[in-house]
DNA sequence: GGGTATTTGTCCGTATGTATT
DNA sequence: AAATACATACGGACAAATACC
């Protein structure tokens, strides 16, 4: 083992043993000695390993691997080099992404890349507007209806998202379909054109990343220390009135996610598909 | 105290120690008891309140608040609440945005919100093209000019920028400033379409998030665990003819920074601002 | 299904080092 | 210089999860 021993530089400030077992484990890790998915030796190997350190330490080293999520621990079993995701790339400026719910829009844009796509019926929920009221421009406490929903790609969970529509639009009697919980396959912008003929012009969105919360957690199977975040997509969209019509928010892992965006004149993305072209 | 103790429940299996203590921190932080910036008692302090569990155990409720990014340690001084960081908000559809790295853009918008902005004067380098190569559509090992610019607001380090051109734009004798040390106030934008003719008529973004390499953890002053990762914005920027003419890649810490896009028709946002209009 | 071995998880006490006031 | 507070490291004990027979 060349690990320098503690105090044996007289130069600096030694780097504490933890780190030293952790920096050499990484870098078997990144330099593909220790492959994704390979099992790390256990705790009690590593000790012998690295100079008889106590086992306290060497779990110390893992820890710092595990929350820069390189390795994983499963209890009874071993610790374990991550594998890479396929991240799913989503576009934001077409009218199929986020905040469009029908399956069909969905589906195409993810078999696109070759996936599977699934999404969950919607839970329909009709509520007094809380903190959502001000971006749908509604007056605290008036009632709207949600409609959330959650997607997989591949079998995975990938996404949750949630609709906010003010109920007036059933009220009105037009839309009577947004509070029926079957997933409406066309979308639910085409839906409301055609109903009540309110006309989505445009959308903004405001892209951040915070901790996922326990149900989200749960839901994405995600590490319960909180070392994986989340996307938060917040789409308001207008109709031509300059009206928000809804208020879409998605929540999306950053583990498996990207988002792409075109503005002006962009040429077709080249997809990296195997056809003799 | 009110916490259960560990086996006295006779349903289900309890919570380890440290997760109990550590829950009942964190609903007095996000219940305001613990406000941000205020000292939490020490660890010898909270041995006394939970039950005289050991320092080690309270120690492990703190790394676990620690890891969310809900309290922070300083050695010798004490365990704090984090404070909120007021997020700056980049528009990511407007040509001052993303990849226009001239200071007066840039100051536009950040002084916007009433903040201020700086930024350094760009570092240049010329190499061989190799990862971004494909990016911007030239054969791998060819010359390229990269302009790199650290941005503030407020004094607080915010982002990280770096422009990939292809060094024929200076070879063709027009762009000359290009591989010049000083900032271009109007923006290259601007200048290549006024020395080569080279018109930007759209871009694509791609966002990701990730953990922070070294040198941005230290210019981000960012933990040293891995817990803040970062945004990076790939923007491909492209001319009348579909090449591509620029590769910009941005960063961004993920606890300070939001963006926003707006697409088709939107009304312009009201400003929380203070004016009696 | 049950039992056993393996491996990680939790909790303890103690000692010493380092940073700050 | 001294006191305070967090950081590192050790060793030990038992619990819980998993795999395997």
């Amino acid at each position: 083992m060349s690990l320098v021993l503690l105090g044996s530089l007289g130069g600096h400030v030694a780097e504490p043993m933890y780190r030293q077992i952790a920096d050499d484990l990484r870098q078997k890790i990144e330099s593909g000695a220790l492959a994704p998915g390979v099992q790390l030796p256990t705790e009690l190997e590593l000790r012998e390993q690295y100079n008889n350190a106590s086992r306290n330490t060497v779990r110390d080293a893992v820890k710092w691997l595990t929350a820069r999520n390189l390795v994983e621990t499963r209890p009874g079993h071993g610790t374990f080099v991550v594998g890479k995701i396929d991240p799913f790339v989503t576009n934001l400026d077409v009218a199929s992404g986020v905040g469009s719910e029908g399956v069909t829009a969905y589906a195409s844009e993810v078999t696109a890349g070759r996936r599977k796509p699934e999404v969950s019926a919607p839970r329909i929920e009709i509520h007094q507007a809380g903190t959502v009221a001000s971006e749908l421009r509604m007056a605290e406490g008036a009632t709207m209806v949600s409609r959330h929903q959650q997607r997989f790609i591949d079998d995975i969970p990938w996404s949750l998202q949630t609709s906010f529509y003010p109920m007036s639009f059933v009220d009105r009697g037009g839309a009577i379909e947004l509070i029926q919980a079957k997933d409406m396959p066309d979308g639910v912008v085409r839906y409301l054109e055609d109903q009540l003929g309110i006309k989505q012009v445009g959308w903004r969105d405001k892209i951040t990343v915070r901790m996922p919360n326990p149900t989200e957690t749960t839901f994405f199977r995600l590490p319960d220390d909180g070392r994986v975040a989340v996307f938060e997509i917040r789409r308001t969209a207008f109709d031509e009135s300059g009206t928000p019509l809804r208020l879409t928010v998605t929540v999306y892992p950053i583990d498996r996610n990207q988002f792409v965006m075109n503005f002006g004149n962009v040429p077709v993305e080249i997809t990296e598909s195997a056809d003799a072209g």
